[in-house]
DNA sequence: TGGCTGACTTTCG
DNA sequence: ACGAAAGCCAGCC
């Protein structure tokens, strides 16, 4: 295994996520051992416009708010592709955040 | 090479 | 309780 580059690394934890789930930028960064770079998780998924795989619209931040959905294509809203996998989301705040959070910490269990 | 940046998080005031 | 500032680290110019 080569050594991956950082963003490669968020692409993979951010396509793991299942339907329907949510994460925050801190758990991805907590899971990759950078919890101080969380800023660095959404920078990746700035960058991940060219990956269209993987699923930026279910990274939030820490409350669950959609932060980045600014930076989501204006057609392909983040909260409407959320709201089509069941998540409810009340003026861009995830409701029943912490039923729907997803981290890789615990679910992927290392 | 050095310094700036960034879709966050935490803590101090 | 709310507001502002610092901390963090890897990629990019």
């Amino acid at each position: 295994m080569a050594k991956q580059g950082f963003f490669e690394m968020v692409y993979e934890v951010a396509k793991l996520i299942p339907s329907g789930r949510v994460t925050s930028y801190g758990a991805i960064a907590n899971y990759l051992g950078s919890k101080g770079s969380a800023r660095m998780v959404g920078w990746a998924m700035n960058a991940s416009h060219n990956m269209p795989e993987v699923p930026a619209h279910r990274v939030v931040n820490r409350s669950g708010l959609l932060t980045g959905k600014h930076h989501f294509d204006a057609r392909n809203p983040m909260q409407e592709r959320l709201e089509t996998e069941g998540v409810e989301i009340i003026d861009n705040q995830i409701q029943h955040f912490d039923t729907l959070f997803w981290d890789p910490i615990i679910e992927l269990e290392l």
